[in-house]
DNA sequence: CGCTCTCTTGATAGACTTCAATGTTAGTGG
DNA sequence: CCACTAACATTGAAGTCTATCAAGAGAGCG
C-alpha cells in the first residue's frame, strides 16, 4: 500500500512491469507525452479500478500513470496473480473481460476524439465517469463530483484548457453542470446524455446479461 | 469461410456475438457511426489478424465491421474457441496477450487524434498499417501498399476527406510517399517515421522478449 | 456511353489554439 | 490578520488549422 500526492506519475512509460495497481482511494489516470510535450491522458481510474492489467501480458509499458488527486494505491507483484488465473478459471475470466472493457472504452475515445465536437467531448466524458463511479459503488448521479483540472480535461478531450473554460460556461449556461473551483457536478443528467450522445452500452456494465 | 465485397458490413453494432472472426484476405476494418451520421474507424486488420476477440468475453457488440477491399474471412464460433482456452493455458495467453496489444493500439490512436496534427496522423498511421503487416510477414516496407480511399483515412484519423487529400499532397511534395489511385505506397520510411514520431514500441511486436 | 466513385481544387467559414494579461482562491508564514 | 505565493480559472485578441460547400476531372464498370 503507497499514499500518492497530488500530480505524481508512479508508473513512467518505458519501464518494466512487474506488479498492477489497485486504486484503494483518489483518482489516477494513464497518459502519454508525444514530442513537443503534448499531453494526451488515455483513462481516467477510481476506488477500485485495476488499470494497468495489460502490464501482466507485455513486457515495456507503452504509457505512464499518475495520481490527479491524493491517492492511496495497492500494488500486487504480477506474479502471484498470474498464478491464481492458472488455478481459477473465474479469475482469468474476470481479468480478460476487465482487459475487454478497457479496449471498449478505449474506442469509445476514439470515436468522441475523432468525431465530436468539444462540447460533445466533454459532456461525453461527465456522462461516462458518472456511469462508472455510479458502477462501482462510490456515488450517486445526483451527488456525483469530478475533481479535474480544467487542463486535465482539455489533455483527455484533445483541447486545449482555454477552450475547456469556454466550453463548461457553455455547458453551464445551459444548466447542465455546475462547476466550482475543480469540482465539476451535473445539475441535468438527462440533457448532459443528450448533448453528448451518450450510450452506456460501451461500459458493458451489466456484469453478464449476456452468454 | 465467407467471400465479402468491398464495403461490406459483416457484423452490426448492437447485434449478439456468437463468432470470432479471422481475417484471410483482404482489409476490413472496425468502426462506430455517431448520430449525425460521421463515421470513425477505429482498426484496421490485415490477413492473419482475429480483429474481435473483445466478443468473446462481452455479449452485445458496441461497433461494427466492414470489409474495405474484397476478402476472405472465416468464422469460427465462440464455443470451441472457450473449449480450448480451459485446455490450453498457452492458447488462453495468446487470446489475452492479442487483447492486451488491440488496447495498446487504441492508447496510441486515442493520443495521435488528440494530440497530433494531421500529417502526423496520417503519418503515423502509414508507419503503423506498414509495420503490421510487415510483422504478420505479408509485406515489406518497400513493397508495402495501403490500398484505402482518402475518405476512409479520414474517418480513421479524425479528418475530412478533403484534408486528407491535401494532407497526402503535402506528404507527395516531401517525397515521403507515393499515392496513385487509392494505392498509398512509402517512399522514405525514415522520414515518414520522423513527420510521424513513429516508435513500434506500442505494437509489442517483439514476442516476449520480456518475462 | 453514361454512371458512379474517387480524387482534386478553390473559396469561405468555423472551430479551436496560442499568447498574454487579469482575476480568483487557498495556503503559508510572519 | 495580512502580505505573499502558487495554482487555477477567466477573458480578449489574433491567428491557424481544418471543415464545409461546390464544382470539375479522371478512372473504372456495366
Amino acid at each position: 500500500m503507497k499514499s500518492i500526492g497530488d500530480k505524481r506519475d508512479f508508473i513512467r512509460e518505458g519501464s518494466r512491469s512487474t506488479e498492477a495497481c489497485l486504486v484503494l482511494e483518489g483518482v489516477a489516470c494513464r497518459y502519454k507525452i508525444v514530442p513537443g510535450g503534448r499531453r494526451q491522458i488515455l483513462s481516467f481510474h477510481f476506488s477500485g479500478d485495476l488499470p494497468d492489467l495489460q502490464g501482466l501480458h507485455l513486457g515495456v509499458m507503452d504509457h505512464s500513470m499518475a495520481a490527479l488527486t491524493p491517492a492511496r494505491l495497492a500494488f500486487v507483484p504480477h506474479e502471484p496473480l498470474l498464478a491464481a488465473t492458472q488455478l481459477s478459471p473465474s479469475i482469468a475470466g474476470a481479468i480478460t473481460r476487465s482487459l475487454t472493457i478497457d479496449g471498449a472504452i478505449f474506442r469509445e475515445w476514439i470515436t468522441c476524439i475523432g468525431r465530436r465536437t468539444a462540447i460533445e467531448r466533454i459532456a461525453h466524458l461527465l456522462c461516462e465517469c458518472a456511469s462508472r463511479t455510479e458502477a462501482l459503488g462510490l456515488t450517486t448521479i445526483a451527488k456525483f463530483i469530478l475533481a479535474l483540472t480544467q487542463a486535465e480535461i482539455g489533455d483527455a478531450t484533445g483541447l486545449s484548457n482555454v477552450h475547456v473554460n469556454r466550453t463548461l460556461q457553455d455547458l453551464r449556461r445551459r444548466k447542465l453542470i455546475s462547476n466550482n473551483n475543480k469540482a465539476l457536478a451535473i445539475l441535468d443528467w438527462e440533457g448532459l446524455q443528450e448533448v453528448a450522445e451518450f450510450d452506456p452500452t460501451y461500459l458493458h456494465l451489466k456484469p453478464e446479461a449476456a452468454q
